[in-house]
RNA sequence: GGGCGAUUAGCUCAGUUGGUUUAGAGCACCUGCCUUACAAGCAGGGGGUCGUUGGUUCGAAUCCAUCAUCGCCCACCA
């Protein structure tokens, strides 16, 4: 395919590739899933907004499903991700609103239906631009499945649970005092209202008692706006100050109502005046003393936040606006006391940022009482794991019968599933369709030709969780022909940040447990349904370098594409990850280093990601450019590749243990961390090293194809995190028949290893390591044969049987000769390595102050070691207490230790004795 | 007010039920290298008494308590 690049550029180049691979794999049909009698591993992905675009949080959370159904996939697996769209009602309306106004169209003006159509018409226009991105990111959704919360299928199941929850009587109508966001004209539930402390003032305004002429008591509000609401003053009965105004009236300023002063032990004493003004009908508390007095109701503003006829005042004037008004004739009225500054928290929309008024709504409710207990038990019993766990906590704190209040699920909205209940006259018929629901009326009325056009349907729409809730059961078509979804259902795992789970992971538990069982049959079915998913994985919140969310209002994330057009899919997916360790929020900015000054900027990890690339397509064309001969050149370098490859084998087995232990605790960033050393250390700066034959000269066939083997199974353990360059890789590699691809390449297990073997080679590369480090102090070229002697004693004896590890010592650190010696070598630099002792002869003078002064450092360190390891020892309770393979490392590093500490001992009196 | 989490190298973070980690990584820093895969690289190096003070234990970065600082969630005093 690109055989002719191979050995050109010393750059990857990422984007011409990614495109092309991602084409053959939609090409190959690598990302469908049916049904079959292989295992299921399913993802349904948190549908995002469907006309959002990718985002900093979408990028991490996707390139962790993508990682997890990537593997699945070379398991064998049927792997199915699904993926798909949310409405999203308030953003997605809020924004085509917007579009109308900047046409001088109103909403109101042409009506639900034709808005309908303005906004559908967005939907089509900009809809598809997130799932674009996505695949720009590489990830392996089954694209034919690719749903949206509102397609008809979708719908009708909204429809259905509405109804059978209704039939169950868990859906009610009723008022309440709900946040109101006045520039949306919604209600919105409490977890769309976010309060944040305000400066504001606190007024102190005084009211007169009714048939006095200069007495007075004042209340203190930051509301002044509301005071044409007020049917009340509140005091708390045990507040001797106002014992004296029990029972009288006062009149409340600039309208002249005669309200009553009663008493009641929500009122703090403390707080301001200890007076309080009530106004029922604009704040959730207010309200509840309202209900206890039966107090008057004035609602004092209308739907979009200005003023109403019943305020009598400052008609139809914004409640902002009215304040200052109110502020300024209260003050010339004289009922002023003081104005203090005051901070107070302020609840905004979430969608909109307007402050949320309380108001009085009829609203439509689902009772949680039941839900809620479900929910608990799933995840208390285990059925849905969560990872990271603790965020049981904070789940279960939500969830507990003491904070679980009933969700509201109506929005005074028009884009959504417009609730499905149907009023005439006084009656209320709640129906999957209006025929159905004029069925019901015809007979309830007796009217057997009722017309249709005499039923009012309810004017809102259900709240967007109202159709995510389902998602896990929606997108297998599950409410209609459950076939699939006793395949694919319950899903392996949601991955999804923890800012939603209340809004939707609870929610999707409950909705698992209510449906399942019946939709899956008997089996099922007694079990009272079964969880949509076998865990959850929570990814942190993606942060900027002042740990706020990253979120489009402030304009604070990264450019998800800029960032893949500059540093690649497979860079950024590194960077994203690497440092997003489950549940923890990640950084995701430009911290500054506070002594360079220097920008670290977002890139710095993508960055790495992407160098990473570029070591590994090195890698490929130092390979591919070794001249190649049929036999061994001479038996030394027979030797040392044998070894090289016999280590490397053993290790990759070992690594893919630890991979695999990994991918089981979802600990995905620590497998990439460690597939990224092994790779560049191991293989790139050890492993090629080893058998990369001198200039000019040839490698022979047999460890050239092993070679290409070795880095073929690095390519399938890596591929489910840089799906891009391991499959360009990987062709590069060979030559490969038509279906040969990474992407479906078998995910290499692990299996038995010599740890013995690694930990040999271990010590020689430590030998190695330290006659470079001599090298690098005495000012000793790198490449100047020197000659090593080795303290023979039975460990060294036994480390160097071990066939091509002295050849490769020799070649690795370019020695001249490698000999063992009996005795102490005069003027050579001297090193411990295992429990070894090495003689570096160099070419010149040691300084032997310097040697000296290095020594006795290292015999500090040494004994402190083993004064430790005694301490231990000497303690019987730890030889008795401690489990046996304990003990016993502990008596190997005394050992250890205490040769270490001869050795070191035996080469410092040489030395002083010069 | 209720709850949760964090505090480990200059920075950002790992450290998986307490013992193979004399506490690791990346970046940053220092030294030496344009060595014929890669200078976006190579070979080395320095740097941390794991926030405080106690406790449990044979053994604590890890468990418990306390304090300090920070962050978040929920509820909210007008």
């Amino acid at each position: 395919m690109s055989e002719s690049s191979t050995a050109q550029s010393t750059r990857y180049n990422p984007t011409e590739l990614e495109n092309k691979w991602y084409q053959h794999w939609m090409d190959q049909q690598y990302f469908a899933s049916k049904p079959d009698e292989r295992e299921a591993y399913s993802i349904v992905i948190p549908p995002p907004n469907v006309t959002g675009v990718l985002h900093m949080g979408h990028m991490l959370n996707n390139t962790i499903q993508d990682i997890l159904i990537r593997k699945a996939r070379q398991e064998g697996k049927n792997a199915c991700w699904v993926p798909g769209t949310d409405h999203a009602s308030i953003a997605t309306e809020a924004k085509v609103v917007k579009r109308l106004r900047e046409q001088g169209i109103k909403k109101s003006d042409i009506g639900r239906d034709e808005f309908l159509k303005h906004a559908w018409a967005w939907k089509e226009e900009f809809g598809g631009k997130i799932l674009d991105q996505l695949k720009q990111l590489g990830a392996s959704c089954d694209w034919d499945r690719t749903s949206f919360t509102m397609d008809p299928g979708l719908s009708k199941a909204v429809m259905k649970v509405f109804v059978d929850l209704h039939k169950k009587g868990k859906i009610y109508r009723g008022k309440r005092m709900t946040n109101w966001d006045p520039e949306a004209k919604t209600v919105l539930s409490n977890e769309e209202v976010i309060y944040k402390e305000e400066n504001s003032r606190l007024f102190h305004v005084r009211y007169r008692i009714e048939g006095t002429e200069d007495e007075w008591i004042t209340i203190a509000t930051t509301r002044p706006e509301t005071i044409m609401g007020d049917t009340a003053i509140a005091i708390n009965p045990k507040d001797e100050r106002y014992t004296h105004l029990q029972g009288r009236k006062a009149i409340v300023p600039l309208i002249g109502r005669v309200i009553p002063i009663i008493s009641d032990g929500y009122v703090e004493m403390e707080f301001g005046t200890g007076a309080l003004k009530v106004t029922p009908a604009h704040d959730m508390n207010d309200h509840e003393i309202g209900e206890r007095h039966q107090l008057e109701i004035v609602d004092v503003f209308n739907d979009d936040g200005t003023m109403s006829e019943a305020a009598q005042l400052y008609i139809g004037q914004d409640r902002f606006a009215v304040r200052k008004l109110v502020a300024k004739d209260l003050e010339k009225a004289g009922h002023i006391v003081k104005i203090e500054d005051y901070r107070n928290t302020v609840g905004r929309s979430e969608r909109t940022d307007a402050v949320v008024e309380p108001r009085l709504t009829l609203q439509w409710f689902l009772d949680m009482k039941d839900f809620a207990k479900t929910a608990l038990d799933a995840v208390s019993s285990k059925e849905v794991q969560f990872f990271p766990e603790h965020f049981w906590n904070m789940y279960h704190n939500w969830l507990n019968e003491d904070n679980i209040r009933d969700w509201c699920i109506s929005r005074q909205l028009w884009w959504g599933h417009r609730i499905p209940a149907w009023y005439y006259g006084e009656d209320t018929f709640v129906a999957e369709t209006a025929e159905e629901a004029l069925e019901m009326a015809r007979q309830k009325s007796g009217i057997a030709d009722l017309p249709l056009s005499e039923l009012k349907q309810d004017e809102d729409v259900v709240d967007t969780w109202f159709s995510s809730w389902l998602w896990p059961i929606s997108v297998f078509n599950g409410f209609e022909s459950p076939e699939e979804l006793r395949y694919y259902y319950p899903t392996n795992v949601l991955v999804t940040a923890w800012d939603i789970i209340f809004f939707w992971v609870a929610r999707m538990v409950m909705a698992g447990y209510e449906w399942s069982g019946e939709l899956l049959g008997p089996e099922t079915a007694a079990k009272k349904g079964i969880m949509p998913f076998k865990a959850v994985y929570f990814t942190g919140m993606v942060r900027d370098e002042k740990r706020r969310k990253m979120s489009k209002s402030l304009g604070n994330s990264p450019d998800a594409i800029q960032l893949m057009d500059r540093y690649g899919a497979d860079g950024v997916r590194f960077g994203m990850l690497s440092s997003a360790a489950a549940g923890n929020d990640i950084v995701f900015d430009a911290p500054i280093d506070p002594k360079t000054k220097k920008v670290l900027n977002e890139s710095k990890l993508c960055e790495q990601g992407q160098n990473f690339c570029n070591k590994m397509w090195n890698a490929l064309r130092l390979i591919k450019g070794l001249p190649r001969k049929e036999q061994a050149i001479d038996k030394e370098t027979a030797l040392i590749n044998a070894l090289a490859i016999q280590w490397f084998e053993h290790k990759l087995e070992q690594t893919a243990i630890k991979i695999q232990e990994q991918f089981e605790t979802f600990r995905l960033s620590e497998a990439l961390m460690n597939l990224y050393t092994f790779i560049w250390g191991d293989f790139c700066s050890w492993y090629l090293e080893m058998i990369k034959p001198p200039y000019g000269e040839a490698i022979d066939e047999a460890t050239y194809q092993r070679t290409l083997e070795l880095f073929e199974k690095l390519m399938s353990l890596l591929h489910p995190f840089m799906p891009f360059v391991t499959e360009e890789i990987w062709h590069q590699l060979q030559d490969r028949q038509a279906g040969d691809d990474c992407i479906i390449s078998p995910y290499p297990r692990g299996g038995s290893f010599d740890a013995a073997l690694i930990t040999k080679v271990d010590t020689a590369m430590e030998v190695v390591a330290k006659i470079r480090d001599a090298r690098n102090k005495n000012g000793i070229k790198q490449k100047e044969p020197l000659t090593l002697f080795i303290q023979k004693t039975s460990s060294t004896s036994e480390l160097f049987e071990l066939a091509g590890l002295k050849e490769m010592i020799v070649k690795m650190a370019y020695l001249s000769e490698l000999t063992f010696t009996e005795e102490e070598i005069d003027n050579s630099v001297s090193f411990l390595a295992g429990t070894g002792k090495y003689f570096l002869l160099i070419n010149k003078q040691i300084d032997v102050a310097a040697e000296i002064a290095r020594l006795e450092e290292d015999l500090g360190r040494q004994q402190m070691f083993v004064k430790k390891a005694e301490k231990k020892l000497g303690n019987p309770r730890f030889v008795d207490g401690a489990p046996p393979a304990v003990v016993e490392k502990e008596r190997k590093k005394l050992s250890d230790g205490q040769a270490r500490i001869k050795a070191i001992e035996e080469e410092l009196e040489k030395l002083r004795n010069k």
